[in-house]
DNA sequence: ACTCCGATGGCACTTGGTGTCAACATGCCT
DNA sequence: AGGCATGTTGACACCAAGTGCCATCGGAGT
């Protein structure tokens, strides 16, 4: 039980490591699958048996960051105004891609695989996906959280719609950047012109 | 020249024609481009003379609305509030959408489109790929009415995100509701939301 | 009639992705 | 210890998406 787990995983990582490298060292299109499997001392079929595509590789590190928001943007006191609820939820995503081990090699590695999805069109395409599933679970706690109708209210979905807006105008100019821009100072910046929509539903002051 | 051009829209035509026609009553998966091809009388190399891929037939028709939403909102008079000149230049595509031939039987194949779209993960993704391009351009377009810096000011892409947020949200309920409820109704709803960010740039009145 | 050019079709080929099966390890039960 | 169940793996075959290449055909201009 636990030794078949835990060989999973390493294997499982070292699929991932080996794909990071050679995919951040050749680019996207240049790698194959083949190429990654042997890398990892696997068989392409084993490849498979882990991730789904060979954009899974990159992006299924984004992919708990859904329920993660959801669950912070559910534990924000209840009265808390929208925006600085949503910014903290969002907080913790971008903290996961930039901030990682906060001041050390490993952010650097987080930045160039932010780089490589913003720059690879099949990529990117893969990371909106998901951040349109994110928006639909942040809309649905943001109902949940005002009382609102998710299936006439339009201010759920507009509202997450915002707050990824956010987060991908920050994610994008730091990585254009190349980490130099602070992403906390980014956040709060978007979330200043964000906020006056966000918080009109109650009321302009709270 | 004018012969051939002629021949190529129509082959065109004809290729999409069949593949909009196998993708909705099938399913996105179940369709091979072999099938479409043959069902437009050609083969299935010249079908990928006309689209870069499947996903391609869906959403090409798609592809102009950028240029067209920039061109429409470079032409709204320079004194406009923001939340007013976005949203006719949103409008125009979702009037492209869903508006098409305004009450015949055109819409109805439009709305078929959009629902396909937004029910295939693959073709959601292309959607969504188109949607950042789109972004990019319409907050150029807003850095320059604005006399923004692009490179610092966050409010060009924040409202570019909006603005799209606003047609996302739209489309799904349009699409949802099975062509029901009225496309610019919800766009003037969804616009409302979001006018206090929109217009906070130069003042909260205008 | 000859020639040039674009569109086409056929074909081989690479790659992503999946189904299937036999081999092998691990662990549990008797 | 022997046997059985479960889970992982690799090998192989297979399908479909794309792409490069070349022979061919038909139309336009000379």
């Amino acid at each position: 039980m636990t030794m078949a787990e835990r060989k999973r995983r390493l294997v499982a990582d070292e699929l991932a490591a080996a794909a990071l490298e050679l995919l951040a060292q050749k680019g996207f299109d240049a790698v194959t699958i083949d190429e990654i499997a042997v890398a990892a001392g696997v068989s392409k079929r084993t490849f498979f048996r882990y991730f789904a595509s060979k954009e899974d590789v990159v992006v299924q590190v984004l992919t708990d960051l859904g329920p993660v928001m959801r669950t912070e943007l559910a534990a924000r006191p209840a009265g808390e105004r929208p925006s600085l609820a949503l910014r903290n939820a969002v907080w913790i995503s971008v903290a996961a891609c930039a901030d990682r081990a906060e001041h050390g090699g490993a952010s650097e590695r987080a930045l160039r695989v932010v780089q490589l999805i913003l720059g690879t069109p099949a990529l990117l395409a893969r990371f909106l996906e998901r951040q349109a599933q994110w928006r639909d679970e942040l809309a649905a706690e943001l109902a949940h959280r005002l009382g609102l109708d998710p299936a006439t209210a339009m201010y759920p979905p507009l509202a997450a719609g915002m707050a990824l807006s956010a987060f991908d105008a920050v994610l994008r100019r730091w990585s254009g950047s190349d980490g130099a821009e602070d992403p906390a100072a980014l956040l709060d910046q978007a979330f200043a012109v964000l906020a006056p929509a966000l918080d009109a539903v109650v009321g302009p002051a709270s």
